[in-house]
DNA sequence: TTCACATTATGAGCATGCTCATTTTTCTCT
DNA sequence: AGAGAAAAATGAGCATGCTCATAATGTGAA
């Protein structure tokens, strides 16, 4: 069982890097899974032993980008900073880790990180989504506000989240100083909405 | 010439009945375009000649129904509500307009609304994205806030929509009660965001 | 009416994501 | 080592969104 253990590994990170590479170079859409099948030395059926769909090739590659990011992020999270300064390090981080996905898996980001197709319960996508939200908490926690937290609040935040990523994906101002711009918008206003109680939100 | 004009919008209009009510019984995708031309009573092709892609006929039935709110909405705006009070009527009326869509379109919005999809530049929602921006532009201008608006801002208000759209569409709580409440909370801090002055956002 | 032209309808066919019955490989146990 | 079982690989084939060369139909002038 150790032979064919590590053989599927090997075949896992062949697809994923044959993937990552005709994603990169021909695009999302121009991307075939039997192009990333023959670029990976296997059938199509192979394929689609290893991930259901396309979309989950690419949100494993994205998973893998932010999994290196999230372990950094927390290395580097000293106490010291605020509740902005910490969610604006982990975010930006993260989507500096993603950079070379950046123009060809917007248009797949759609599916992989709909809230919509959410109705059916594992989209490609869940598990980045949850595994970012929990490092959310642990900072929100951290900076004195305990979970239990409102669905909305998280809601929001994930709403939020998704609208600066799209911004980012598309975003080709120089450096992305556009959807940096919003980023530091989105926070402000989200962390704004934690300091007040319910119901005023900065009315003076 | 007046023959085809009229048979030609008459077809379009038996391809949208017949699209909408295969939505509403078998789901957008138990649907398939080879049924819709079925019970349109054309061929495949021609449904191609009236549509340029299956989100198209979503999208366009959708800004059939949310005309007829657009026009209600602005008959209804009499300049003694607030701005947040304007924005929620525009924003719920135009959800109920939907309902009928609201299962069965849910996972199609994803690339009619998709902000990442917007790489090219003409998604089949873009009509309705524009439309709507327009009316929020016209309330915020009455309100006493006049264009031009910085792109953070508007980019900000498409965000929360999408994010109550999407949170709307996948919600069943009693009367969407729950999305009544992210749409609370999403107006609140947007209206927040707005009478604050650029920087500092409701920090008490 | 008739003929040339423009518009629209048609459906066979393509591309591609994905399935599944079958074959091949690998593992286990004697 | 060999037989039987379990796991994995395979690629023909399906479903479906969409295209495109061709056919049918409508229009307007002579």
């Amino acid at each position: 069982m150790r032979i064919t253990a590590e053989a599927k590994s090997a075949t896992r990170q062949r697809i994923l890097q044959a993937a990552m590479s005709l994603f990169v170079s021909d695009g999302w859409q121009h991307t075939t899974t039997r192009g990333i099948a023959v670029a990976a030395g296997i059938a199509t059926g192979t394929l689609f032993n290893y991930f259901p769909t396309k979309e989950a090739i690419a949100a494993a590659l994205m998973a893998e980008a932010l999994e290196l990011t999230g372990k950094e992020f927390h290395a580097g999270c000293n106490g010291e900073n605020s509740l902005e300064a910490d969610l604006f390090s982990l975010i930006w981080s993260g989507l500096r880790s993603l950079r070379e996905f950046r123009k060809c898996l917007g248009p797949a980001s759609d599916t992989i990180f709909s809230p919509l197709a959410r109705q059916s319960p594992d989209s490609p996508g869940d598990a980045i989504r949850v595994d970012h939200l929990e490092l959310v908490e642990a900072i929100l926690t951290s900076h004195g506000f305990p979970a239990p937290r409102p669905v909305v609040t998280v809601q929001l935040y994930w709403t939020l989240y998704l609208g600066v990523f799209a911004y980012w994906a598309a975003d080709d101002s120089p450096g992305q100083e556009d959807a940096l711009a919003l980023l530091d918008h989105s926070l402000k206003l989200f962390v704004a909405s934690l300091d007040q109680g319910k119901g005023t939100y900065g009315r003076q």
